[in-house]
This record gives C-alpha cells, structure tokens and sequence, in this order.
DNA sequence: AAGTATTTTACGGGAATCCGTAATTGGGAG
DNA sequence: CTCCCAATTACGGATTCCCGTAAAATACTT
C-alpha cells in the first residue's frame, strides 16, 4: 500500500470522507490541503525532507474565496507537481463528467487514476488506489467511454476562443475587428462565419444561441 | 439535540462526512438516501411507525443514472416531504450558490437552513443544526446577501420557459408556434420578442447568444 | 357600462445572421 | 518559376433577428 498520500480537496466534507478511507486502507500518512497552492508546499516540503508523497488524489475544481492564490485549478495543480515530481501518481476525484476534459487529463497530464465522484465513488477510489499498485489506470466504469472521444482532437483553441468570444457578446461583426486587435488568424468575417458554422454542424446546433448553450453544457467554454 | 435525522444525498463521500458530523452532535439515528424517492419512502415508514424524524439535511441536485426516478431534484423533495410531515425541520445542504435558487427555497418551500459545502462547510452545518434548536433559521455567512435578491421576483416562470427553449435552439420565428402548440401564452412572435428584450436589457446582454451564456452561468436554465 | 391602464398582437424597416460561391493568398512539389 | 492544393478572404443574397410604433384585446376602476 502507499504510504504517503496527499489530497487536494476543497470541501471539507469530501475531505473527511476520503481521509477515512485512505485510513481503512492502511495508509500511514494522510495529508489534505483545501488550496492548491497548500498543496504544492506541502509536495515541496516532503520531497525536501526526503520523504516524497507517494501518491496525489486531486479535485479539479476549487471554489473561489478571499483568498488570492496562483494556482486555481486541479489542471494546473496536477502540471505543476508533475513538474516537481514527476514519478508521483495522481488520481483525479472529481464530478467531472466531460469527456474532453478527462480524456485530456490522461493524455496530456498523464494522471493514472480518475474517479467520478457519485453515489458509489468511495469504492470506485479504493479500487483505483489498488488498481495503480499494479502499475495499471483506473477510470470510473460509467465514464470508460470517455478516452474513445474524438471531440478533443477535432476542436482547438481557435474554437475555443471563438466560441468563448461569442458566449461574451461579441458579434460576428465586431469578431473581425477584435481578432486582428488581438493578433489572432484568421480574423476575417467569412473565416470566422466558416468556423462557426463548422461548429454549428459538428455540435448539431440549430443556430449560434444552440451552439453556445450545448458548449457550455458540455464545458467546453 | 435532534435524535433521528434523514439524509438525502447522492455523493457516498458526503454522506459519510455527514453522518460522522451527526454522530459526533449526539444525533440517535441517522439514516441516509442516495435517492430523493428512497427518502421519502423512509420519511412515510417512520411516520407509520410513529418514529417521524426530527430532521432533513438533503442536497439540492442529483445526478442521474440508470435508476428511473419519480423525484429528481432537492427542491421537489422538500416540496414532497413537506406536504407529508409539515413540522419537519429541513436543512439544504448543496453548492448552489445562485441568490435566485436559495432565496426562492426560503420563501417558497420554508427551508429553516441552508449550508453551502465548502472549506468550512462540516463546522458551518453544526452551526446550522444547533441555531435551528432554538428555532432560528441559518444560512451560511458568504451567502446571507442572497436573501436580499431581486432577481426571483422579476424573472418568472415564463422567461425561464423561454430561455430554455432558446438555448435548446428553437429559433423566436418557431417559438410561436411552438408555445400555441403547448399551450403557452403569451405567444405571438411580437411579444416574445419584447420580453427577449427586457431580458436581454436586465441582464445587461448584447444579443440574444449572450443572454444564453450569461442566464447559463446564472444557473437560471 | 364606460373609461382608463396594461398587456398582447400586428406590422414593418433596418441590422445582423446565415450560407452559399467565387476570388485571392501562401506555401510545398516538381 | 510555375503549378497545384489548401486555406483564407471577398462578396452577395436569403433569412432571421432586433426594435420601434400602432392597433387590438384584456383587465381594472369608478
């Protein structure tokens, strides 16, 4: 069993009921941490002391408050102690469900485990954390459909923007204007016309107000 | 203290930390749901055997599966449980944040607490739980501006219908017939359209596809 | 019942969108 | 350099959206 686990989690609640399970499970030393940020010095502390974590198990999303910090998300979390330590393993437990999201999480973040949280996820994490031991990935059953999605690698960035610029108001009129303001190409109104309806077609939406709400359902924006 | 208490809570994880904040408070019996209609089920048995419970601690929002279910969400619960047992005293504990949401659940289905899960949200929830004791109501610090509201009591049902159909792609050309054929009314094109407007001008919107995205964020549809 | 106020409906014009086609540009390949 | 291909840009027409005004219907007062 691992022996040094750090979790990254917001909720408390969560918290405590994830620490107990890595208490059932044998693990000799649980720590949490409700920022990021927390969690980086903590991965840094132990690895100074020469007593790495063995494993991560992070929540993606972290809620805002008074608190300014610098890393605000488990994406960015997960990069930046891959970064310090790139030998830790990392399950993701979080509510999660978009398979663009998760689907990037293991091909560019590289993590081994991700669990969904739900009404059966203490379970699903204790046999994830048994599944790692053996050197192999664990996914949540009712999101394996998740790594054969195909919208990652169809949609990039310039779609993102895109579309993101359109969720803020911005007409396909000023759209021009505002991508050669802020050096993006292609910026002409045709291109960008093209674009978006390329989008309309792949997301089969109706119209560009369809387009937008099924993205932003679908966390893409 | 309360000495029976019912949980409604879909996350295994919650749960678990509820039930041990229950536990710790002194509560006698604690029962828990992963499903809205197992809730109501265990509330209708207790009341039969003249054991009712004391008190609800339930989520607002529960993610779907397999099961095919005849209450979907916190807020029918409420509404369902109250009609069965009135005296009942009901804590909604869940991360909406919306002011629209929470103020309506005070004033519509006469919650006595609601917590919001967060950072500190176990301590805030005993709080909760004794500050109902002595028959006061409670709502987590960070959200007690939500009460002072407007927004519940200028948009209604009809603009939420008619958002929801807009982000579901249904062009305002269609959206006559569409609400003649469901019995909606108003529904000429003409006066859809100025109350489009109206939404469009109350939340600050500059077309139609940004007041899909921002009523999105909202949480409204 | 008549008058007033409010809401709903009707209609229309200008703007923005949607969605084609055709022209232009900017690399590689030979 | 020239050809070819793909991507980008230009343009235009049909449709839809946007937003105002005016008429009609409904509700509310007296």
């Amino acid at each position: 069993m691992y022996k040094k686990v750090l979790i990254a989690e917001d909720f408390d609640s969560i918290n405590i009921a994830v620490k107990q399970t890595l208490e059932n499970l044998g693990v000799q030393e649980i720590q949490y941490a409700k920022y990021c940020d927390d969690a980086i010095l903590k991965l840094k502390k132990a690895l100074q002391d020469d007593q790495p974590f063995d494993l991560l198990i992070s929540d993606l999303s972290f809620v805002e408050d008074y608190r300014e910090v610098t890393i605000a998300s488990g994406e960015e979390l997960i990069q930046a102690i891959k970064e310090i330590q790139p030998e830790i393993k990392v399950i993701v437990y979080s509510v999660e469900d978009k398979p663009y999201i998760i689907k990037t999480l293991f091909d560019e973040a590289q993590i081994n485990g991700y669990v969904k949280k739900g009404r059966n996820s203490i379970s699903q994490l204790k046999t994830a954390i048994e599944t790692l031991l053996y050197g192999k990935t664990f996914i949540s059953p009712e999101l394996a459909h998740a790594l054969q999605d195909k919208t990652g690698k169809e949609i990039d960035s310039y779609d993102i923007t895109l579309l993101s610029h359109l969720a803020n108001g911005v007409a396909i009129e000023e759209m021009e204007t505002l991508f050669k303001h802020l050096n993006i190409t292609p910026n002409s109104k045709s291109t960008i016309e093209k674009r978006v309806a390329k989008l309309k077609d792949y997301f089969k939406a109706n119209n560009n107000i369809h387009l937008i709400a099924i993205t932003k359902d679908l966390g893409i924006i």
